[in-house]
DNA sequence: TTTAGCACTCACTGCTTTTGAGTGCTAAAA
DNA sequence: TTTTAGCACTCAAAAGCAGTGAGTGCTAAA
């Protein structure tokens, strides 16, 4: 269909544009009339009538009813999307924003995503969502223990990424001393580092098991809170912020169209294995069924992935109308994710995880 | 105003028990002739009119415009919920239900709030929401710290309460071995103990970079994380689950209402408040504008904190139209919260803070 | 004090009419 | 061959309007 896309004429191309661009701002079918008004073209009414017959039955509009105007259809957006668009210079203040805002939530990465999904959605006015990918190819980096009493200790395990996870954790083993659980620190260490989940196998087990003799037991605790935190803790986690916005939009004044796009933002699988199954690196834009997300019919997402040494920790976007102010969005995402890569990248304080505990 | 309540006959309190059930159930004005046929009452609706004109006069009933039926004000409904209600008998099947899937998400607290909420949410029907309260009186319990390589290292707090935090750090001290991090936290563990962010004081400071001798510049590292730690992290947070489910109820397809109400769901900090001021230990009913949250007019809130040895760990709640199965609202959440609440002091393991890095 | 009866109110429904934005088509102009 | 002007046609949405009925308040009788 990309090949139809080379057969438009530079006025066909002119009159889609104007006619997205007119119904982005104004939501309601676009007629001829209009757009010989509001646009500086050199020809007719009728001319653009004629152009708009043969843009529709090329299958870039839509009419919803025969004497309406004309609408974008999905291949209208896509087309608009790659090719049409002018990006949208961000002004100096928003940048100042952007730079505000993200350094007062300056932390983890997790706060940071969250916050500039807020932004992004106050400053293009649909909904944000800030997503963490389900990270599974992570091994176990490093392993210490607190002792706190004579049944108490923490487990602090530290990933391949340098995450650090933590766990609290009660144990039956007679008298528990500092010496114990240093032990076990010693004895994780010495045969887990570097280990997947998968590469935890029974004869390390019980090698681990036979090291720590009368205490053995502290190893099979372990093993299982170190099993869970690479498995469990770092599935994928979608944050949605300024849902409220969406109702400004009359295509969501229709109520099932509202609660179906609010019931796939509540499930969160289907946006986020759409967003884990993008490859590349760069804003990806979603329009309506181009997905296998039935819902999104009427709407679109946004969304890119932020990115740092070639693994991707997170993805900011936003969700809206299908007829979005593409250009905004697009600018919008990509200078916050820069200024996120960069905060990343130049502060080597904030890289790592922090965590705390119960969150 | 409470005084008034006496002042109802059992008739009146009858007839307007029925009007809250029959409007509960149907959401639309109940007028007398159906109260009459669906509810037993030795009286005709002659006399059911006059009662009603009465309870009208007397404020709990409204009437939407002259020729509706009436509907339960916001007094009425606090009649009901107070005195009239039959607590409802949570079926064993829905008990099982509860037990089944917050054992699944055991874990940390916060994964247990949010299981919970969304349970809640799906077994009354309305939107859930999960609280966790900030927490401001937190002083320190013990560091250690993991050293990583030449010039980054972890530090780990636990808190008073056992939740574990920890952060990555980077620092410009010439050599960083795992002495100098040990030594750290023997230094950290000496004086900062048991203190809380007020009491760290610039002599205590002091006097550890002294002990500290050469590396001191890890002190004011550790200072600040540990100072940010004991303040930001445990904010109060909230969460919000089900959000779709609103839009069944008629009352919202006005869409300014629902904006409104998703607006303030958005902002959390009305909510968050109004859950943080309530003092006791049991469910609390905030119905329509009761609270200074202006914008809930039309909708009613319930919640019950979530408590362990006199602590309040948390909350959870629903949030839906005034007309709200109250019954069943009221018995599921304390069933919910017997559970959490069980979980939590039975299982010692899960009592403390798992925490894992980025989240 | 309760009830039956009756006039009255008013949202809601279904119907027709009007309106007007927008089209497609044809024939003239470029 | 392409563009334009003109005109008839379409059809959703708005406006107007009568009829319906659930529900009330009030009065007078039980």
């Amino acid at each position: 269909m990309s090949s139809e896309n080379r057969g438009l004429t530079e006025r066909k191309k002119q009159i889609l544009k104007a006619i997205v661009d007119a119904h982005i701002e104004g939501g309601e079918p676009v007629g001829s009339k209009y757009i010989l008004q509001n646009r500086q073209l050199n020809c007719s009414s009728a001319t653009i009538r004629n152009e708009m017959a043969e843009l529709e039955d090329m299958g870039y509009l839509e009419q919803p009813h025969a004497s309406a105007g004309r609408v974008p259809s999905e291949l209208g957006y896509r087309f608009y999307v790659d090719s049409l668009i002018e990006r949208y210079a961000m002004t100096t203040n928003e940048i100042a924003q952007i730079n505000a805002l993200l350094k007062a939530k300056m932390g983890e990465l997790d706060q940071i995503l969250l916050a500039a999904s807020n932004l992004a959605s106050s400053m293009t006015n649909y909904t944000g969502i800030a997503i963490k990918p389900k990270i599974n190819s992570v091994s176990i980096g490093k392993f210490d223990t607190i002792f706190l009493e004579p049944d108490h200790y923490i487990l602090v395990a530290v990933d391949s990424e340098n995450n650090v996870k933590s766990k609290h954790l009660h144990t039956d083993v007679p008298i528990l001393t500092q010496n114990s659980v240093a032990k076990l620190a010693r004895v994780l260490n010495l045969y887990m580092t570097g280990l997947s989940a998968e590469q935890i196998t029974l004869p390390i087990i019980m090698k681990m098991e036979a090291d720590m003799g009368s205490e053995s037991a502290l190893v099979s605790d372990a093993i299982k809170v170190v099993y869970d935190l690479l498995n469990e803790s770092d599935s994928g986690e979608m944050r949605v912020s300024g849902i409220d916005r969406l109702l400004q939009y009359p295509e969501y004044s229709d109520v099932s169209q509202l609660q179906a796009l609010l019931g796939t933002l509540e499930k969160k699988e289907d946006i986020l294995n759409l967003v884990s199954q993008s490859e590349n690196e760069d804003i990806s834009v979603v329009i309506g069924s181009e997905s296998q997300v039935k819902v999104m019919n009427n709407s679109a997402l946004v969304f890119k992935p932020i990115v740092k040494d070639g693994k991707t920790l997170g993805a900011i976007g936003v969700i809206g109308p299908r007829r979005m102010d593409y250009a905004k969005v697009l600018a919008t995402l990509e200078g916050l994710s820069g200024n996120i890569e960069n905060m990343i990248h130049s502060n080597k304080q904030l890289n790592g995880g922090e965590s705390d505990g119960g969150k």
